[in-house]
DNA sequence: TATGAATGAGGATTCATTCAT
DNA sequence: AATGAATGAATCCTCATTCAT
């Protein structure tokens, strides 16, 4: 790849960054083109579809939120305390992404990317971390990690926008539910 | 009112939530006319706004709601066993009505009138039933009914397009960790 | 013509006096109707055309202006007193109306009822005013009353909304035109 | 500028003022674009608002008209004659493009910038004019140039529609007027 | 005769996407 | 490889006019 070609890559995922905050993960191309400073088939070159963009823009921070799971297991004085610091670190993420919870949802055909990306990486390490409190705590399963993890996205819907709305607080009542039933 | 307006209100109503599970809460007015078989103008004389479609699409659904919660508490073996009832029929009615969940959210302008509605309706029959149910096993509160009721909401979202992912079992998880904290 | 239709088409006339000013000789059918407590179809009953509405309403004026030219003329000190009076009334009357100076421009097709009714009934007048006038001064004619007289209408155009606009005095200094050329 | 675009502005200029004569100033967008051969959204690239396609429409003949003013105070035998003379350009001017005198008026929204335009770039080559002719012939001001300029432009109304109507005369009466008044 | 519900043409505007330069 | 001009589908909303009741 040319050296101006990786520049306006970075240039772009940065300009989308900074929009995506402001207007969501649908905002206009053209709205991220000129903050960028490159011309919209510039966009379309690197990201044909404007769900590989989003992917782009949120990969670091996914990476990093995958990369945690391991690392709190190993750190944390409980698998519970493990997996509530995980899903903390996911609620914190999702809810300072203006948009982005809910475009986790898939529905719309472009997002579909998005959304195999999330899943593919996140659901491994939530389900690591639920198994092995679970099993600190003694309890059966009674979700899987994906269901949690799309759980905990869907809660982060809107948080943003309304000031009464406690996601985090919603999050983690929903884990001690999950945790909750003895095992038999 | 004369017998063709209600007639054709009625089958507005009925076009509307077709459309709406189709297409979403947003979907073109001229959708819901062509499906209603009317103008429409037909539609902005009878609903001016957007939201008052809405509301008027849902209404019924949402009353019922309402009614349910004292006559759960009054026919359940416990309050906490008329909470959990009372959130399953509201999750019951979020999912079959694709989209409403969604529309919820306070977010987009014209929704305003619709997540009003739901508040004002909803979340005391809500508060009467978390309340009793927290009495009942001596918990205090974590969360308002507020908050309670818009993470079912949230739960919902996009669940009748998911078949792996069941809202219901979320709910009912939220509601134990809603009330597992012991008080005191 | 039965009591009711009677009461019915003075109601209308008040009402669009009343909402002309306020909107413009444009004004929609439905607020017309609605300030008259009336159905839209009692509008198309009594005034086919919106021109005819229109004519209605200001008739009465219209007359009261054609009367005064005779009037005028007798009382004045001197006919180009007279005619200055006169065109000093027809100014006042167009400059309150809102629109109804831009309204007598015949252009568009439905207008063409007023601009007849103004013409036929004005023109006269305006004539033996400035005949009368141009003779006291041993003046030549250089324009004829109907060309004088939609002049004086042109130069009303827009004054009720442009503070810094004079169409009174302009009219004035038109007037002073048309007499000023000495008779050889 | 790209070739093809600047070809198209200009293809755009030509197309709305060959509409603009035939559907005055309001003419849907949707015509002019059709007329240039050109899509709607190239309209809205290169003149954002309406006004803005007004105002470069007429843009040359106005500066020419502007121009004009000097040129015909040093060439003229009188002021008064070079006031006629360019009062007569404006009339021609102004007669020819139907519909740009109702435009003139700042009544429509959108049509704000073209009346500031004219204002800002006429008046004062009116006001030297004027201001000349009224010394020479040794009379006090009655009006001001602003005024003088939107009468001659409000006499221009309609005058294309209208054969019976003699703007042009009309324009040339205002003018002896303005000047008749003997100073003193 | 009166009503006002219904119709639907008409016009503005936005933006994703393509493709000539 | 990059640009950004152009396209035009999609959608909203208003209101004159007709006509069933």
């Amino acid at each position: 790849m040319r050296v101006d070609a990786r520049r306006n890559e970075q240039a772009l995922l940065e300009a989308a960054a900074a929009v995506f905050v402001t207007s969501g993960v649908d905002a206009p191309v053209r709205a991220i083109a000129a903050r960028a400073g490159v011309g919209m088939g510039t966009i379309y070159r690197h990201f044909p579809t404007r769900s590989e963009l989003v992917v782009a823009v949120y990969r670091h921070q996914v990476e990093a939120c995958a990369d945690a799971g391991p690392r709190l297991l190993a750190e944390s004085a409980t698998p519970e305390a493990a997996l509530r610091a995980w899903v903390a670190l996911f609620v914190e993420f999702l809810v300072t992404k203006h948009g982005l919870a809910g475009a986790l949802q898939g529905d719309s055909a472009g997002s579909d990317a998005l959304h195999s990306y999330f899943v593919d990486r996140l659901v491994p390490v939530c389900g690591s971390l639920l198994h092995a409190a679970l099993k600190s705590v003694d309890s059966a399963a009674t979700v899987d990690a994906y269901n949690l993890l799309k759980g905990v996205g869907n809660l982060c819907i809107g948080a943003a926008n309304d000031a009464n709305y406690e996601a985090d607080v919603l999050v983690q009542l929903l884990i001690s539910g999950a945790l909750a039933h003895e095992a038999g």
